[in-house]
RNA sequence: GCCGCCAUCGUCUAGUGGUUAGGACACCAGGUUUUCAUCCUGGUAACCGGGGUUCGAUUCCCCGUGGUGGUACCA
């Protein structure tokens, strides 16, 4: 059995998307499983939609997801030597011809062909040139591509691991670009080319690709080769419906680690998109995916790309952290002005709460300003009198003073026994207390609030609320 | 238009020729908590429609509908 070769191939075009990182994913995770190569390939033979920062963001991702390459990326714009050779060799063999049709020729042949309901298709004009026309043409100069010369009889079926085998008339089949006119070959070429020196032995990619692998495999029989195994990928869809796109949520990558998403969680989240491995636990480390992934369970259809899920496992991977670990990853959303020992208290106290890093910032706020907006109706619990209130704050503020021991657990125990003996409840005082140190309402528990805080800090805003009501 | 792919709770999904159609997220209710979150318990909620095949179809087949993709000298 040949080792098993697996490659991500992305056209940096923009941004690593999240599809993009499925598709990677689930090719990583199968070359892994069976020890094989995982290739990772830039398919940039369109000059003309290439991106500066794409394939940085292409590396960035990756690695960002802890998969690593195997080898040297392979960039397709390195290779069109190679390229033009083969397109060579398949118009030596008759498998190829040069076309020398011109786009406004094209143009309206497939308008007229639409017109009569008929699927658009190039008519092998340029196939019935004589070797004398076409060596005329080429030395005056003329424009020219080369195409994929595809019998007009049979049928070709593709044997798909996901979705069963998928059979194409050839009178539906195109004749391809292969060698555009810029001698840059298109990717049809570039990627039979490619997987077969590579020794690509499952083509993993995206569902937009099975119209065209029925002219991949033809091109494979043309250059005598086996073609590889196919697995096409659902794609992810909007809510609205539609290919996934910048609009409604992120696409991209590397914005989910931008805003707190831990790989871990998003890794989980996107495997479990599309497939599962039939068990009831939702939690797999990459190393536990690599052990049950399965090509053949994939699912077919197109998942709508909601995080609300991603949300929840994103909560959970944060609150299995390390607090050292929380805190580095949520510095980027903290005042920089602060010491480690208490940004380390504030984060330890808000990693019950966080679905995101990012939200550490709202979360933390009243921690670090001075003076806190808040309405003073907000700071009377339910049906309280102001008038209440501030005898509440006042009595509360008197016997935290007394406190010398200013931990959370210890001040918990005085206040409530306190409160035991006094004509009013929990609630009375401690939401106040609460509301008084945070302004907000759902924060973590006064005494919490307060040992962070610090004596005097706390005492101050206690005083400043009782002057407001 | 033509050629494909797809169809189970709102979302991700499991599953079967006979099941109380299972789980998770979200949502709702209860418990815990001063609040929020966490945690625990419970609940609402689905087999796209029509024909077949069959003793019996959510499951198999066909048609329709809907969604989605391709239809480029883009990938």
């Amino acid at each position: 059995m040949k080792n098993v070769v697996t490659r991500f191939a992305p056209s940096p075009t923009g941004n690593l998307h999240i599809g993009g990182a499925r598709t990677a994913l689930y090719a990583y995770l199968w070359a892994r499983k069976h020890n094989g190569k995982f290739i990772l390939r830039i398919e940039d033979t369109d000059q003309s939609r290439y991106k500066e920062d794409a394939e940085e963001s292409i590396f960035e991702g990756l690695r960002w997801l802890s998969m690593e390459w195997d080898g040297d990326v392979i960039y397709q714009s390195s290779r069109t030597d190679i390229y033009r050779e083969h397109a060579q060799m398949l118009i030596d063999a008759g498998k190829a011809y040069n076309c020398f049709c011109s786009p406004e020729r094209l143009e309206t042949m497939r308008q007229l062909q639409r017109k009569k309901n008929r699927a658009p298709k190039y008519d092998k004009t340029c196939a019935k040139l004589s070797a004398e026309e076409v060596a005329d043409k080429i030395s005056a100069g003329e424009s020219h591509v080369v195409r994929l010369n595809i019998p007009q009889e049979g049928s070709v079926t593709v044997n798909d691991l996901v979705r069963g085998d998928i059979t194409f008339n050839n009178s539906e089949l195109d004749d391809q670009v292969l060698l555009k006119s810029d001698g840059f070959p298109t990717y049809h070429l570039a990627n039979v080319v490619d997987d077969h020196d590579s020794e690509v032995t499952y083509v993993i990619r995206g569902e937009e690709w099975i119209p065209s692998t029925p002219k991949h495999i033809v091109l494979y029989k043309a250059f005598g080769w086996e073609p590889p195994k196919f697995a096409h990928l659902s794609l992810f869809i909007n809510k609205g419906g539609g290919k996934l796109s910048k609009r409604e949520g992120a696409a991209s990558l590397l914005e989910y680690r931008d805003q707190g998403y831990l790989p871990e969680a998003v890794i989980n989240f996107i495997a479990f998109l599309g497939w599962n491995p039939k068990t009831e636990e939702e939690f797999f480390t990459t190393e536990e995916l690599i052990k049950v992934f399965e090509l053949t369970n994939i699912n077919t259809a197109n998942p709508i790309f909601d995080t609300e899920k991603l949300d929840w496992y994103n909560g959970h991977y944060i609150r299995n952290m390390s607090v050292e670990d929380l805190l580095a990853a949520c510095k980027p959303y903290l005042p920089d002005d602060q010491s480690t020992e208490y940004l380390t208290k504030i984060v330890a106290l808000e990693q019950e709460r966080l679905k995101r890093f990012s939200d550490i910032e709202e979360g933390t706020k009243f921690f670090f300003s001075e003076t806190l907006e808040y309405s003073t109706e907000d700071l009377i619990w339910k049906k309280n009198s102001a008038e209440d209130t501030k005898n509440y704050l006042q009595l509360v503020h008197d016997e935290l003073e007394k406190i010398e021991d200013w931990t959370a657990e210890h001040m918990n125990t005085i206040i409530i026994t306190w409160i035991k003996d006094q004509p009013f409840g929990n609630g009375d005082v401690l939401w106040p207390l609460r509301y008084s140190l945070t302004g907000t309402k759902a924060s973590p528990s006064p005494f919490e609030v307060a040992s962070v805080l610090g004596k005097e800090a706390t005492l101050q805003r206690i005083k400043k609320a009782i002057s407001l009501l």
